[in-house]
DNA sequence: GCCGTTTTCGGCCCGACTGTTTTCAGTCG
């Protein structure tokens, strides 16, 4: 697919453009089509060829063009001429905090300034602050920001910075004065990586509370602290954001720094047809605020009904307002279905992880181990399989009482396509899930095909992290998901959403797509620990995003029910 | 660049903060 591809293309062009000093615009519609094209579910060029590609709104007949001649050409010319005129390294500046276009263009005309490098050397010499509107603040500025560039690995996993949130914001209530604080940003909305940390909070006295703030013992150092707001960062280079917001806009700021931005601007659209403004302090007909405190209040104004945090990235959750998903919740889960134990590679015994299943509440969980072919993960050969199904089936007995418990094994997909163990073994498990381990960089219709061929065996119930992905580390195979949704739904077969927050596969527009075709997903954690089943969470928060509701989820199913199902044969 | 029965031209979301300035440009969210 080539839409990640297309998508970098038109950032960049955006990029470019900026620094010619383009109108603002059309740099911002370029922006556009490559977030439409990053979000796509389906082959770009699939949907240019039946005319679908046309259709989306904000992209017109240019970018058509564009992205035609790049699937034809493998180039853009809009985009060889921008290249051809502003140095390449000009592109890297561009990710420099407090570094913005209007002063990179700058930099480069009047001191032919082109990298970092060069930059750097300039700062150092004091040439640059002999520039126009530059003083010694903004170079200082500026050369923290090239230092955090250096160091930055880029975007903070979900899982890492949740938790983190979580314990600032119990040592932001109790400061004294502190009434409220609440985590905002694409971390509210549970995006699968973040950029920093937004904490909103409501409090006595401002300026007191962001001084105590700044004095955490997990700040590294401080950005900017003035009355309302104050940055800092703390371990990894994570940033941290806190604003104070009186009561009556709390609700407004609340929305407004939850964003999207995407989101927030229809908002905002809708406001001004209804001769409204909505800003962070409220919305307001004529000076009068008319809704502000909560969230609530003002999509109510907007005519619009409360819409989660996790819908809020102008996906359609505008439009389809009156028909949006009651969304899964945790407590809709009945049972974990993918977990290691000591048999392969996890860390529990069968044991612990039955009763730490108990524990959370489920009514059933399968044990799937590894199979032979992942030595590295200790896979069981069939021997070894067959003493396990014997030992856990001892287990299950034990506490059938409490919670069922199942015997599967999350089996390899082979390099050529043939599943790790034959028929007459999947036979003896309730449960197998496959799962590709290895040769995850083979071409497309290679590991497409892969996959499509196991999911026409009888045993293979699930597909196990179908995309493979390890986020910020490994990218997803090329595998076509779409193929692979739709051969779910002629096989029967149930895909998976891998809790794990390195994981969160299948992707949130992708579970939006199969859950549109009617597959059904399973939310599983894939935990190799006890604590990991607590991954459950993350599981849940990206299903949401991709609009699943309880029906559409598979291990939401009571016992007896998921029982009947899964002792039926596939199809 | 995109869009549209109020428009095929003329709009396109909004405000704070910072640092540099003497009234505002640049950056950010």
């Amino acid at each position: 697919m080539k839409n990640e591809e297309l998508a970098d293309i038109f950032n960049e062009i955006a990029d470019l453009m900026e620094i010619q000093g383009e109108q603002p615009f059309r740099i911002a519609s370029y922006r556009k089509v490559a977030r439409i094209l990053e979000e796509l579910t389906e082959d770009v060029e699939t949907l240019l060829a039946d005319g679908r590609l046309a259709k989306i709104p904000g992209i017109g007949k240019g970018s058509l063009e564009r992205i035609e001649e790049y699937l034809k050409t493998g180039k853009i010319s809009t985009h060889q001429e921008l290249v051809k005129k502003v140095p390449k390294g000009l592109l890297k500046l561009t990710k420099v905090p407090g570094l913005g276009p209007k002063t990179i263009a700058l930099l480069w005309k009047e001191m032919d300034i082109t990298d970092i490098g060069q930059l750097r050397k300039a700062i150092n010499s004091g040439m640059i602050e002999k520039l126009p509107g530059m003083g010694a603040k903004k170079v200082e500025k500026i050369s923290k920001g090239i230092d955090f560039v250096i160091r930055s690995s880029g975007r903070i996993p979900l899982g890492i910075a949740l938790p983190i949130a979580e314990e600032l914001i119990t040592q932001i209530k109790k400061i004294a004065g502190v009434k409220k604080a609440e985590i905002a940003g694409s971390l509210r909305r549970r995006a699968e990586t973040i950029g920093d940390i937004d904490i909103l909070t409501e409090a006595s006295d401002g300026q007191k509370v962001l001084e105590k703030f700044t004095k955490f013992r997990q700040v590294r150092e401080v950005l900017a602290s003035g009355s309302t707001k104050a940055s800092v960062r703390i371990q990894d280079n994570i940033q941290v954001d806190v604003r104070v917001i009186p009561a009556e806009s709390f609700g407004a700021a609340w929305q407004y720094f939850t964003g999207s931005k995407a989101h927030n601007v229809r908002l905002r659209k809708i406001a001004i047809e209804k001769k409204l403004k909505l800003n962070e302090y409220g919305l307001f007909e004529n000076e009068k605020q008319i809704a502000g405190a909560n969230e609530e209040e003002i999509y109510h104004k907007l005519s619009l009904p409360y819409i989660p945090p996790e819908l809020r990235e102008d996906r359609g959750e505008i439009e389809n307002a009156d028909k949006l998903p009651t969304l899964i919740d945790r407590k809709d889960i009945k049972g974990d279905l993918h977990m290691h134990t000591t048999a392969s590679d996890g860390h529990n015994s069968p044991e612990e992880m039955i009763r730490a299943c108990i524990e959370r509440g489920y009514e059933y969980m399968c044990i799937t181990d590894h199979s032979k072919s992942s030595a590295i993960a200790g896979g069981l050969d069939e021997t070894r399989l067959r003493k396990h199904i014997a030992a856990v089936r001892k287990l299950a007995e034990k506490y059938k009482n409490e919670i069922a418990v199942l015997i599967g094994s999350e089996v390899d997909i082979l390099a050529d396509g043939q599943l790790d163990y034959d028929d007459g073994l999947l036979a003896e498990l309730d449960f197998v899930i496959a799962s590709v381990h290895s040769a995850l960089s083979q071409p497309a219709d290679k590991i497409t095909k892969r996959v499509l061929k196991v999911m026409e065996n009888p045993y293979v119930r699930l597909i196990g992290h179908p995309t493979g992905r390890l986020l910020a580390q490994r990218e997803a195979s090329a595998i076509d998901v779409a193929k692979i949704i739709k051969q779910a739904k002629d096989t029967d077969t149930w895909l998976e959403l891998n809790s794990s927050w390195q994981r969160l596969d299948l992707k949130d527009v992708h579970l939006r797509l199969a859950k549109q075709e009617g597959v059904k997903i399973c939310i599983c954690t894939d935990a190799h620990s006890i604590d990991q089943l607590d991954y459950i969470q993350y599981g849940i928060y990206t299903a949401r995003r991709g609009w699943l509701e309880k029906e559409d989820v598979i291990n939401t199913l009571s016992r007896k029910k998921f029982m009947e199902l899964v002792k039926q044969r596939k199809r």
